[in-house]
DNA sequence: ATTACTAACTTTCGAGTAT
DNA sequence: TATACTCGAAAGTTAGTAA
């Protein structure tokens, strides 16, 4: 296998003697990655052709660009490219309630509202380059969670903004980020669902 | 932990949490990977500081250059750098009985002896170099294990050499590259142990 | 607060096989 | 030859605690 691309025609026992396991948890680990949409398998006479999947090498993407970042010591700033979304649509009424405990810890009162942007591909954990937490708090018999926020500069094709990026402690890895701003972006740069922007971080 | 160098205070019921796993789960794997000589600890009044090991940097940076290898599809050969070691000694035994293999293998009759290169670091998994195997033989009642082997430039300060590293299938990882060239090496250099050489592959 | 032991409980592994 | 199922054994996980 020379390019992420190939397929790699390898028999369960082959697998197992590689990995040092034996030919059935070779076979039972090849049958969950099928599982999991990690990998393709086709069925030959001897053997069997195996490659990753899109998924599969995204996950191994990611788990990559994590190495790097702590490996290679980069003052290099991450710039993550995503398209614009709507998200949940409930970010307006948890700014609102996280308005006033945000203006304490980022300095502005936030707009009413959010920035969702997905990310196109893999990128590395950005939990590292928090800049500071809002603890749970209650209101009335709700429970409102501990949220974390990092700065960030949000960029378009010709204009950008400093914001912050909010990271919900509780609801990890939805991968979308969720961004907070002094004033509706969507309005002020004409910003649509589907545009591209560059979240840079750091 | 924003660099690798760093001290990580973090409690044992903190990284359960992040690894969503128990607290009792993260106290042990704590103390495994402690066992295992990767991460070093020292107690704090409320937690513990951890960090890497030179020993688990070095496998994290191996793991990481295994995965750049196959992410990123480079065309350039790699080159890793070792000091000369003096190895077991057994390299002309060894040599001698595979000598006849090896010339129909790699074109030429081999010095009766091998240089040995202990890696200075980290390095990608090399097996997916190999250009060719000699199958396992019998001579008398002592069996020969398979070997792989994989053609490789040998660079010194001011001179370099076509040669073969040969990868015996048995003896995996012990980390040492055994050399087999035309002539020897150590008398034609005047190479010597803990000599730095360069070791081109692919 | 911690860390980490013990004792259940749960999951994973692989020898024996079926196909 | 293959792959992959079953099921008893081995290994891993965690609740309850001790220190």
């Amino acid at each position: 296998m020379k390019s992420k691309e190939d397929k790699l025609s390898i028999s369960s026992s082959e697998l197992g003697d590689y990995m040092r396991i034996s030919q059935q948890s070779a076979s039972r680990y090849l049958s969950e990655l099928e599982g999991k949409g990690l990998i393709e398998r086709s069925r030959e006479g001897k053997g069997q052709l195996v490659k990753f999947t899109e998924k599969g090498l995204n996950l191994l993407e990611e788990i990559y660009l994590n190495l790097q970042d702590f490996i290679e010591e980069k003052g290099k700033p991450l710039v993550i490219e995503g398209k614009v979304t709507s998200g949940l649509g409930e970010g307006a009424y948890y700014v609102r309630e996280y308005a006033d405990k945000l203006q304490k810890s980022i300095g502005f009162f936030p707009f009413y509202g959010t920035l969702n942007i997905k990310p196109l591909k893999a990128h590395p954990n950005i939990d590292k380059y928090t800049a500071g937490t809002i603890r749970s708090f209650k209101k009335g018999d709700r429970t409102f969670g501990e949220t974390e926020y990092m700065p960030v500069k949000i960029i378009g094709d010709e204009w950008e903004e400093d914001c912050y990026l909010i990271l919900p402690k509780r609801t990890h890895h939805i991968d979308e980020f969720e961004i907070i701003s002094r004033s509706n972006l969507r309005k002020k740069f004409g910003i649509k669902d589907g545009d591209l922007v560059k979240v840079r971080i750091g």
